[in-house]
DNA sequence: CATGAATGAGAGTTCATTCAT
DNA sequence: GATGAATGAACTCTCATTCAT
């Protein structure tokens, strides 16, 4: 999968993306994504200003220069431009990671970049944090399907695991991989809260240190595992 | 441990309290802080019933048996009813830690009970994990007065105190013992955070495994580092 | 039964009213009754006059002289306001058959005069047909809670009780005293609805004159079970 | 019978259609009438399925296959959707009747025939009694044009024609024919709109045996006045 | 003729907060 | 202190209709 969907309006358009499309509907159809584009540039602008609470769809249609009605041609929901917005977030996500390992052949560096790129995505793009964590409001989902719920996690997914196929070719078990890159998100994902929420300052320490430190050992791990 | 506090309308109480009150003052004050608790008491049960969103003054008036004006004459708004709510939570964190080493000399026991309070504090009461996160909703701090804010930071800090100082008996470099406290301390929350919006599952790992895993880590960190 | 009552915001008036009441509680129920009394004559007022379609809950506040939220502390919702206004019209109409048999000993003028009230309130009344029928639109129920719906259709057979009782004192089996009291709601129903609509003068009939001929004849068949 | 016509947009189709037409635009005309035709089976799909109030011109358009612009290009407004509705409904009733006495020639027989046919058709088909009272909701005119009004109301004689004219065959002078012709369609449409509203298991009657009673004492009442 | 994006008004409902009593 | 009616603004979402293309 490449393009970020819309899961229901953007159905019709997708089949005709794929079909043979005619100059004049390939002409349409640009314009809508176009369109649907800016909204959705309009919905993130809002929520990293705003926060996500008080995005609503006024605000939204107010920065697209759209009426409210007009935003649900695009989406059938608010859930639904949130829906696009992770979608996208991850997208983006996963080409900063794959561009990370790009070319690279040592597997300990591919492993160190890849997390690298996955932490540093999140450290310098707090909203995006933001985007994934909100659907789980008071930490239980709302508003998703299932579908896309499991799509979206299997983005997350892969964003991860270069990190974790590295982790293999050093020498890890398949288990203890999985392990470890699942060890290694956790402690990237604390870290970011905790920063972001202005409580790591509370130890007058910095992420990227932490983050680092943490590598370390896991990589040193990896080797030890290799040698074993 | 004072009493879970109110910035703003409790002042008077406050003032109250700590002047050498009249008899008639102290039964007064007596009844005013009883009635506090109910109304704590309504709101945390809605809120781990129906979570933070839905749970609305109305619906902790009607659980306490209060009406909505009511409740304004205890707090001066909704944030600061989460607020008296968190520090309660955070009250009960640091009981809890206390008790888990209480009467225990050895060190490394006791950074492991400690640690272990902490996190299992949280993934037994996953609502007050999301307490913690709620007023910084989209990640932003929100309502939250600076002063008490600084005193939920204060209290948080005090509940990993224990596990810090065990760490620095065990023979860590007290900058060392921070830094480790802190990577705990954020790999904690990772796990959690994790774990309760689905996310681990993800990974079919279990949050506990991890946990015990890290900890095993870092108390062979700190052993090395002990007889280094 | 007795009063219209208010399905659900009205149960703690209602407990207060039951119970030996101080005044302070009484003036203030006299005046919540009050205010939802004006909400009911305004909701009506806007009905008749704009038709059940088009008046909504801001027109309905406007009239009443409240601001829309102040609308949902008297009633839950919209059908809420028109089930209340519903429940009113009946009690009208049971007022008026019950007079219009009181002191009228002799049974064939009871069934007259009770059914011919029966009619008249709904010819005079045009509106109070179509909030029976609202809630029906489209022929389907919609929004009543089942316990409602069957308290206002007890409240409509109470309406034909008294046409049924001079029915079975003529002489009419039981049996058979239900079923002309319903071929005789139907045939009012059929009346109304098709004078209302206009339809009736399609055949330039007078739908008093049709009803009075109708009635005769039943008149007849009661009289005539009565000599058989 | 000629097609259900929509007042405003098919007047230059009309007017196409009496002119000596050239073969181009009978081509012409005969799409148009089957894009009219395909438009108005999916509005009386929607409507049967979901009812009047669900059913929106976006909902027809999706079932016809067409853009909600393109209704426009066939009916001026939703009004004139359902006017064509019930023009063809009433077509059908017709047709029904028609059939039901066709090649009957005892008279009593035809005044039962055709009176049966026409409650049947509406006791079978409950949505289409529906679509002749939504034009006038809460009970009051909305949207038509006079004319087609009139038109409409014409075709429902026409229905209960043979009905009357049977009773004016069995003797009954035309007046008292009218008079009876039209007590029991009001019978017939009270019976039915109790019992599609739910109203009449009230008193646990089959609306089918009273109607069944009713039309046995109209037909006795037209023998006697044939005999006397 | 057909498109379908866009409008603009309006729907019901919710809610934190205020304030006269 | 406590009441609870009232506010007023906000919310998401729907819909018949229009019009440039």
């Amino acid at each position: 999968m490449d393009a970020p969907s819309a899961p229901r309006s953007a159905a019709r358009s997708a089949a005709r993306k794929s079909s043979g499309a005619r100059p004049r509907e390939l002409r349409h159809q640009a314009l809508a994504d176009a369109r649907r584009r800016s909204v959705l540039d309009a919905a993130r602008a809002a929520f990293f200003e705003l926060g996500m609470e008080k995005t609503s769809m006024r605000e939204i249609a107010q920065r697209a220069g759209y009426t409210v009605g007009a935003l649900y041609s695009y989406f059938a929901s608010k859930e639904e431009v949130y829906g696009a917005l992770l979608a996208e977030s991850l997208e983006r996500l996963n080409a900063r990671v794959r561009q990370a390992v790009e070319g690279c052949a040592d597997e300990a560096r591919r492993a160190r970049r890849s997390a690298t790129a996955f932490f540093d995505f999140y450290r310098e793009n707090p909203r995006d944090l933001d985007l994934g964590f909100y659907l789980f409001q008071g930490m239980t989902p709302r508003g998703l399907t299932p579908e896309l719920n499991e799509k979206l996690n299997a983005r997350l997914r892969d964003a991860l695991q270069p990190t974790q196929n590295a982790l293999k070719a050093l020498g890890l078990p398949a288990r203890k991989a999985l392990e470890e890159v699942t060890a290694l998100f956790a402690h990237t994902v604390g870290l970011l809260v905790l920063s972001h929420t202005g409580r790591i300052r509370m130890f007058r320490q910095a992420s990227q240190d932490l983050f680092d430190a943490y590598l370390r050992q896991l990589l040193a791990r990896a080797g030890a595992g290799q040698e074993a």
